[in-house]
DNA sequence: GATGAATGAGACTTCATTCAT
DNA sequence: CATGAATGAAGTCTCATTCAT
C-alpha cells in the first residue's frame, strides 16, 4: 500500500521534475530549438525515459505550460495575502520589475511560448498558453472589482496587456530599463485610479 | 552595359521577391517551422537557387526583417502627410485596428519574430528585429516631440509597448476585440493628452 | 503442497492466457507490428510480468503457434468423431467456409504467420509454423489413406495447398466469395474421388 | 533540352533502381524487418537521398509492388507469344517450377507481401498487392476464355489459388518438391481439360 | 547564374528487454 | 513472483546546405 503510494508519488514527482525542466529549457531556447534530449539532460533523465511520462514532445510543452500556470497560482496566492486589492496589483507590478533581467534575456515565459505556439496548425497547445494568460486576466479583474473600480475587465486587460508589451520590448531591445520605466508609470496609474475613472493608455 | 544593368536589376528584383516571400511565410509559420523550400515555393524560385541570393537561412530571415522595416517606413511616410502629430498617432492606432484579424491569427509580424529570434545564441538576427521596433519608437517619439508633449520618449515607449501588448494578447486569446478595446482606450488617451501631463498606464 | 500446486496451476493458466492472447493479436496485427505491450494488454497482464513466462518475444510467438497447433488438434479430434473419412474431409472444408469472413480480413492464422516468420534469419519459429501445417497434412493424408484413395500424401498436399491458396487470395482480394467458390469445387472433387484415381488440379 | 530530358531520364532510372532494390530486399526480408537503409544500400544510394524519390517508406513499398506488376506484365507478354492458350498456361506453371528454390526460401513475392500488408490499418498498400494478383487472375481467365473452356473465371481462380497455395506450402515447409509435385498435377489437369468440363480440386 | 539532385547530421519516437523494489 | 520504471539501440523522416551539370 505504502509502496504503491510511494511509487505513485515518485512518478508524479518525476513528471513534475520533467515539466519543470521543460519549462526552464523552453523559456531559454524556445519550443522548436529545444530537443527532447535537452529537456532530458536538464532533468537528469535518460532520453528514452521521457516517453514513459510524456508520449510526445507536444505533451511536454503543454506540461511546461501547466508549470507556468502553477507558478502563476502560487504568485497570486501569495499576493492574496495582502489586504488591499490595489496593493496586490502594485505588488504584481513589482514582481515584473524584479524579473526584468531575465525578461531582457528571454522575454515573458508564457508570452513568448504563446507567440511561438500560436502559429501551429494544431491550436491545442496555443489554447493552453492563452488559458494561462486568461487566468491572470481573471485574477486581475477580480482585484479591480474588489477594489470597486469601474470596468474591472477593461482595466485588467490594460494591465496584463501592458505587461506583455513591456516584456516584449524589454526582450526585443535587451533593455531592462524598459520594464522599469513602464512599471513606474503603471504604479502611478494604479495610485491615481480611485481619484476617478481617469483616461489611461 | 544595358544587359548587365538589366541583369543586376533582375537579380535585385528576385532578391526582393524572396525577401517578401520570406516575410510572408515567416509571419505565417514562424522561423523554425519554415523551411527554405517553403520560402522558395512561395517566391516561385527553385530551391537550389535561393543560395545565390542568400548564403544562409539566417540571411533570409534578416532580409524578411528588412522587408518589415521597409513597410514600416512606407507606413510612417504615409502618416507624415497628415498635418497634426496627434492625428498621425491616432491614424497609427487605426492601422492596428485594421490589422486585428491578422493579428489574432498570427500576431504582430515583427513582435513574434523578435520573440522567436531573441532566444538564439547568435544575437545578430534578434538585434535586427529590435532595430525595427526602435525605428517605430523613434518615429513615435518624434511625433510626441513635435506635438509638444513632455517626455516624448516615455510616451512613445508607452504607445509602442501598448501595441506589442495588445497584439500579444489578441494573438494568444485569438480575440480581435482585445485590439478594438485597447485601441479605443489609446485613442481616448491621445485625445486627453494635451489637456495636461496626465497619469497613464 | 496444495498451495504450491495451485500456484503452479495458476502460473500455467497465465502462460496459456498469454499464449492465447498472443495468438489473437498476432493474427490481427502480424508479428512485427505487434508489441509485447499489446499482448500483455490483451491478456490483462502487466507488461513487465510477461518476462516471467516468456523470456523473449520470440518465445511468445512460438507459444502462439502452439496455440494454433492445439486448436488444430481440437478441430481434428472433433472431426474424427465422424465415421467416414470423406465426411471428415468435407467437414474440414466446411470449417474453412465458416471462417471466410475472418480469413478475408486477416488471412489464415498459421499461413500468414508462416509467411512472415519464413524470412527470418533464425529459422526456429518458421519451423514451428511449418510443423503446424505438416500436422494438418499428416492428418489429412491419414484420412485419404483410411478412405483407400491412392497416393494419400499427394491428395493431402493438394487439399491443404488449396486451403492455403484460397485463404491467401480471399485475404488479398478481401473477398470471402473466393473461399465459397473454391470450397464448392473442393467438395465436388471429394465427392468425385472414389469413382477412380481422377485427374485433379 | 537534351540536358533536361537526360536528367528526367536519369531521375526515372534512379527511381526505378530504388523500386527494384526495394522489391528485392522486401522479398528477402519482409516489409517490417526491412529498413530504408537496407534498401538504400542495396540500391547503392545514400539513405537520405531515398526521400528525394519516395516521401515515405510506404511509397517505396508500393513502388516495389509496381515492380512486381511490371515483371508480371513482362512475363505474360512473353507467354502471349505462344500460339495456344493452353500452352501459355502450361508455360506459366513451368515458370513456377523454375522459381521453386527461391520460393522455398522466400515464398511468392506478391503473396507474402500481400499477407504482410493485409493486416495494416491503412489498406492502401494491401489493395495494391491485391491488384497485382487480380491482374494475373484476369490474364489467366482470358486464356481459359480464348481456349473455350467453360467458366474461365472459375478456372483462373483455381489456377492462381493453386499457385498461392503451393508457394505458401513450399515456403513453410522449405521444400521445393511441393512445387514440383503440385505443378505436375496442374499440368496433367490442364492437359485433361478439353476432354470435358471435368471435376477438379 | 540556374537547377535538380545529393548529402549527412540530427530530430522525434518506438520497443524489446532489464531493473529495483 | 509482481510491477512500474528505466534504458538504449534502432528506425523513420526532415532539412539546411552543397554539388554537378
Amino acid at each position: 500500500m505504502t509502496n504503491s503510494v510511494d511509487r505513485r508519488t515518485q512518478a508524479a514527482q518525476k513528471r513534475r521534475r520533467l515539466a519543470a525542466a521543460a519549462a526552464r529549457v523552453l523559456h531559454e531556447q524556445g519550443v522548436e530549438r529545444t530537443t527532447l534530449a535537452d529537456i532530458a539532460r536538464e532533468a537528469g533523465v535518460p532520453a528514452g525515459n521521457v516517453y514513459y511520462y510524456f508520449k510526445t514532445k507536444d505533451e511536454l510543452v503543454r506540461a511546461a505550460l501547466g508549470e507556468h500556470r502553477d507558478r502563476l497560482d502560487e504568485l497570486t496566492a501569495g499576493l492574496d495575502r495582502l489586504p488591499a486589492p490595489r496593493d496586490r496589483l502594485k505588488a504584481l507590478v513589482e514582481t515584473w520589475v524584479a524579473e526584468r533581467e531575465t525578461t531582457a534575456r528571454l522575454g515573458c515565459p508564457t508570452g513568448t511560448l504563446a507567440a511561438e505556439l500560436g502559429k501551429r496548425a494544431d491550436g491545442t497547445a496555443a489554447a493552453e498558453a492563452g488559458a494561462v494568460l486568461r487566468r491572470l486576466l481573471d485574477w486581475t479583474a477580480a482585484q479591480f472589482r474588489a477594489w470597486g473600480v469601474s470596468d474591472p475587465e477593461g482595466h485588467a486587460l490594460t494591465l496584463v496587456s501592458a505587461h506583455q508589451g513591456m516584456s516584449a520590448l524589454t526582450h526585443a531591445l535587451r533593455d531592462p530599463s524598459v520594464t522599469t520605466r513602464e512599471a513606474t508609470r503603471l504604479l502611478r496609474w494604479l495610485d491615481s485610479l480611485p481619484a476617478g475613472p481617469g483616461v489611461s493608455p
